[in-house]
Formats: structure tokens, sequence, C-alpha cells
DNA sequence: ATGAAAGCGCTAACAT
DNA sequence: ATGTTAGCGCTTTCAT
């Protein structure tokens, strides 16, 4: 309570200082920085306190954990008591109603946060949910973590991140460590191309869900955009505009989203009686790099190529920045498609028709799945989601011309 | 052991099938999908196994947990002997050669994984610290996330992150809901408004780090960009090209990025002789919608506005969607600079130029903070660290001339 | 060289 | 209406 008000007191006086604080700070700093070169990487550390005086007087150096002991000594009742009243069972034991004022108002008082960590294990259940990507910053899986994490704070659940670096070993250490924490359930975005460690995790029984990657025979629940029919329609609407010969940026061989991707435009391809030529694929990634290096390959190899159709952002922008140092006029001399959307696609130099993943949708999927999966005390199911995709003419896409 | 072999040989099989299997699901589908409209937002679910055989019947409906006393029973060794084993401790205790590898062998068989809760709670330290941010999906934000979470996964410890959504009092809630969950370290970027509940944490003795958005007269860890040496980069660079009434796109009023920046710019203004105009500020928040409408305000009230200085990168976006509105060219009629980079700035319309923050360093910042404080056993120190910004030179720059 | 037992903080029978 | 106690899985004294 004399803390609160303290704490609170002080976060206003913050704004009143706010500007001169500042303007102080940088004028003890202005002799310092003409010493150093504009853009070197270091970092300016200031200490402008002593430790000795002031609010620093009232912290103490280690963590004060208030228990549940505690609080039922100070309001003079038994740990039970204490306890049935702060998990709300008061009524339910028929607890006084003065008992429970008492109790409460000590609780609040000590500011007492229940361990979870005691909870936890007495209860066998973590309250929490480990998920798995392959890269964080990666505006796609970052969108999803994020998706998930909203969704499943609602079901009072916390989620563990771990980040695998696209490799299949660290994610493999990482969802071992995951179990050991007990988490309730897991959420992995797959590296892509090894398994064979979520196949475990799934026959030990814990709940999982696979995201994007997907094993189409791994029996469990997976969610995924639907890649095929994302391909056919940018490749119907490449074949409307009469282009014959594609390039094709791909990703990484061997993973789902790749492979049915591919899929998908060869299939419209063939069903338009066109030939499919292996000879049009290029790419090793989903990266910009490898845009960029297939996209100077395929056209250097090709001079009959008309548009190319990116298998990912990364990849188009790659293929950007090619025909831009080739002197390539996009779309007048070549058209480009992608698949997935970026915020800024329609700010690009030129505006990047796309084929856009429902990202939001595609991670409250996976939540809800993994939510219900672990509420439902059944074993679990082998279902594919896939979400729609939506294709946006931008353009980046013009007849087809020969170069 | 055996299911090891199982899920090992399954995963080859994956490889092996994955194409036929892909082709098999779509023809599968074939009939379903034309049925709905093309962007209707939803999903196929397909169940293509029957509960009832293959691998399925090989997995529990429970996740099984293996504790020590399983092992040890197993091994034949009392717990305690089992755990100085599995802890490495086995000379220490001059446990036999033999005793240990049976230990270990069990162990290693029966796939036993320490349940960290219950380590966490004997050990009282949780080895999890917990990562506090407005917007998950921000990428500024999910590349500290990532570094943060490379780093202290390095030390063995696990990140337990959490989206405030841009609103102090979830913040608050989840500052609250991670302390209970007995993190030993908390990293926020606080939403920047009010900042008293940090404060509360702070005095608990809970080691925390503010990243980005801190509070100048907390006295606690901080790490942010130097916005006030990045502003005065973007201010010197507008004027040396003869800008002398610079519009400003503002983020959200109150926050120690937006008032630094706001701070620098003013001060390299007036150094230059130049007067502080208050009229050519607008923007209440660090969002795309905010920098378009200002744009549109700005530059209908005054004309003689020759550049404009967003203070994110969203706000620029903002500003290049409202100039292309209004067709005015940039940077003929206008110079645009913004503050923060986006991967693809040099790709847009017109390439941006740009205050780069180094992201990269201010999460490996945040996080070598957080483990020093955590593994020294002193009382946190007061330290704001400033990470230098680097000014990136790109066409949206021009020499000043009237519209 | 190994074991027994206490106890981390909590919940839920099982007493009264 | 409230208290006592066992035990979740683990580490670590303290015995032997």
């Amino acid at each position: 309570m004399h803390r609160r008000t303290a704490a609170t007191s002080l976060g206003n006086r913050h704004l009143l200082d706010f500007m001169s604080q500042a303007k102080g700070n940088n004028h003890k700093k202005a002799g310092q920085r003409h010493t150093r070169p504009l853009d070197s990487a270091q970092s300016i550390v200031q200490n402008p306190y002593e430790p000795s005086k002031g609010l620093i007087s009232t912290m103490s150096s280690r963590p004060t954990t208030v228990t549940l002991k505690q609080v039922a000594a100070a309001a003079g009742v038994s740990v039970s008591v204490a306890s049935r009243v702060l998990n709300g069972h008061a009524k339910a034991y028929r607890i006084s109603d003065q008992t429970e004022q008492q109790v409460r108002g000590i609780a609040s008082e000590l500011d007492f946060r229940p361990s979870q960590i005691a909870r936890s294990l007495r209860l066998q259940k973590s309250k929490m949910i480990g998920v798995v990507i392959p890269d964080l910053s990666n505006p796609f899986f970052a969108a999803i973590s994020r998706e998930i994490a909203l969704a499943v704070e609602a079901e009072g659940f916390s989620v563990l991140v771990a980040d695998s670096r696209e490799t299949t070993s660290i994610e493999q250490e990482l969802t071992g460590e995951l179990q050991s924490r007990q988490v309730e359930g897991l959420v992995v975005c797959p590296v892509g191309v090894d398994g064979s460690h979520l196949l475990t995790v799934h026959q030990s029984g814990l709940p999982i869900v696979l995201v994007d990657r997907g094993f189409p025979d791994f029996p469990m629940m997976q969610v995924t955009s639907d890649h095929r029919r994302g391909s056919e329609q940018a490749a119907e609407l490449l074949l409307a505009q009469g282009h014959r010969t594609i390039g094709i940026l791909q990703g990484l061989p061997g993973t789902l989203p790749n492979e049915e991707r591919l899929g998908g435009l060869r299939e419209t391809l063939q069903r338009h009686d066109l030939k499919w030529d292996a000879d049009l694929v290029d790419g090793d990634n989903f990266t910009e790099q490898s845009g960029y290096e297939s996209t100077h390959r395929l056209l250097s190899k090709r001079p009959d190529i008309t548009a190319l159709f990116a298998l990912s952002t990364p990849n188009a922008m790659g293929a950007l920045r090619a025909t831009q140092e080739q002197g390539i006029q996009v779309p007048d001399e070549l058209s480009i498609v992608s698949f997935d959307d970026s915020p800024y696609s329609d700010l690009m130099a030129v505006p990047l028709a796309t084929v856009c993943q429902d990202v939001p949708r595609i991670g409250k999927q996976a939540a809800a799945l993994i939510i219900q999966s672990i509420q439902a005390k059944s074993p679990p199911k082998f279902e594919i989601h896939q979400v729609t995709t939506k294709i946006v003419k931008r353009s980046s896409i013009a007849k087809a011309s020969p170069r």
C-alpha cells in the first residue's frame, strides 16, 4: 500500500521532469560524443545516481517472495483456509465472511502472488504452452506467435517461445527442453526437412500442432495455407495475361510449402496443356539472397521467360533487386508475382502482385487447436487445416511481351 | 530406443511419399473447392486416417512422465544416487563407475527428463526470464525478442513472452503474471506512458531492464537508441540540403523515443538559429494511420513545408501513401527522412533515407544486462545504455525547392 | 559409496 | 467452519 503510493507519485513526477531531465543528460554527454566516430556501433553508459540515496535505499537486493504460509499466519488461519479463500472456494467450504475478508485483506496487503511453480507441481499442470519458431524475427512467424500468445493468454496459459534458427537439431533440443519444462502443449513451425522428433513427441501423448511447414503423412494436427490453391490462383493470373514461360524462384526444396506451391503451379500448367519444364525452377531457400541469385541465373539462361513466380516475399525482393541491376523494366519486360504478403508490398518500387496468406487466421487456428486438444482429454486428432489464400493483383503483372 | 527407431524410419518414408501423398490429398479435395468462393476466409479440414490403426495405436493418450524415482527403482539405486549421477556429481560423491553407467543407461533408455518444475521449486530458481512486448508482430520488437531469446538460451534460460497490446493496464497484469511464474528477470519494452508498476517490480528486487521506451528518471537498467543523436543526424542532413521548414510526423507523445527525437531536432534547429515552430509537429502514434493523417494535415496547413521528418517507419509509409494520393513528387517537391529502418526501405517506390537503429545490438545488450544482473548477486544498477544510430542516405532527400 | 529424509509452496483429501 | 497432513518431483544435508 505504502509502496504503491510512492511508486505512483514518482510516476507522475517523471512526466513533469521529462523534458528537463532529458536535456540535462544530453548536456553531460555532449563532450564525449565528438570523440567517437559517428557510426561506430558503441553505446554510451550513464550512471546518473549514486547507489546510496533516495529511492534505491528502499529496494531489497533479493526478490522478496511472500508465501501462502505467511499470509495464513498473518491472517491467523491455516494454510488450507487461506488457499481455499484465494482460489475462490470460500463459499464451497462455508468459510465465514469475516475470515474471507481477513485473508483477502492480508493477501493484498502483502502483495501475495501464489507461486505458479509450486502450483504447477502440485496440480500437475503448468498452464504453459511451448512455441517453436524457425526465426522469430521473420514477420510471418512473429505474427503467428503473436496470435498464439494472445489467444492462449485468454485461457490462462503463458507461452514459452524458442527460436530454432532454421536448424532441425536445435529444434529437436528445444522441444526436449520445453517438454522438460512440462508445457501442456506444443505449437511448432518445423524447419521442415526432418520431423522424426515431432513424431516422438506426438507419440508421447503431448498435444502438438504443426504450423506452416507440415508433414502430410504425420498423423497429427497441422495448419497451413492452401499453398496449392494459392499457386493455382497465381498461375491462372499469369496465364490469362498470355505468359507461357514462367520462371520459378523456389524456397527450401523438400518442405511442404515449397513442394505444394510447385505442385499447384505444375498442375495448372498441365491443365492448360503446357509442359512442365524443371529447367525453369531455381533457388534453394526462402531468402532474398536465393531469390536474387536464381533471378540472375534464370534470366540469363532463359531469355524466353516473360514472368517470374517467387515462392516467398524475400525471394521476390531479391528478384526486384536483380532486375533493377539488369535494367529490366517490371512489368513491361517482365511480370512478377509473389507468394506471401508484406505490409508494404503496395509501396514498393513496383507494387507487387501477391498470393496473400491469412496469417492471423493461421495463428488463431493453431491456438484454438492446441487449447482444445489440451482441454479435451481425448487422444489427439489427425487433422490438416488448410487456410484459404487470397490473390491481390498489383501492377507488377502485365501482358506477356518478349524481352 | 524402440520408439526412436520407428520414428526415424517414418521420417524417411515421409520424404519418399511426399509428392504422391500431396497429390493424393489434392484430388480428394478437388470437388469441394469449387463450391466455395475463392476469397472466403475458410479453411478445409481433412481427417485422413481412422483413429484405430497404424501409428496411432502406439500413442498414449496422456503425456507419460518418467520420474527420477522410477529411474532409481529401475536402476536399483536410491533417488539420491540417481540424482547425483544425472547432475554430473558422480565423482564428487565417489559413486562407483558401474553404478553410474547403470543409472545413465536406464535414464536414457527410459528417455528420462527431469521435471524443471520440481527442480525450480527445490532450487528456488526457475531459469526463466520474462519478456513483455507491446506488439510482437512489429518487426522491431520481434527482432529484439529474438536476440533476447537466443542470448539467454545460451545461458540455459527459457523465455516467457507476453504481448501487452500497447496497453499499460495489460502490461501491468502481464508483469504480475510473470512474477508469479517466478521468472528470474524481466525485460520489458514499456508502452511508455505510465511505468509505476515497473518501479514496484524493481523495488521488489527482481532484476529488470527496460528497452526502447524508457523512463529516464527511473533508477533501473535501460537500453534504447540514442534517439537524440539520431535526430540530429537527420536534421543536419535536411539542413545541408537547404530545408528550413520541416514538418514532423510524430509518434506517441510523452514516450521517451518521441520526446528525445523531437528534442534532438529542436536543438539542432536552434543551433542553426532557426526558430522552433510547434505548429509543424503533428501525429499521435507510431502507426501508418497517424503518419498518413498528419501528412495530409501538415501539407494543406503549411504550403511552405519542403521536407518531412517521420519519427517511425510506419509514419513514413503513411506519408508516402498520402503524397502519392496528392500527386506530390518525392523528393523533387518534398523530401522525406524516416527514423527506424525496415528491411526493404531501399526497394520502396522512393527509397527512404533513414536513421537506422541497431536493433540486434539493442537486443543483445538487453540480454547481456539481464543475465549479468541475475548472476551477480549485487543490487541492480542504474544504467542507461544508448545505442548509436546510423544515418543512411537514400533518394527520398533532395535539395529544397518550393512546392 | 550409498541411503533416508527434510522441505521448496501449494492443493485436496481427510479429519474434526 | 477450520485445521492437519500427504505428496507433487526434485536436491541436499546428514547419517551410515
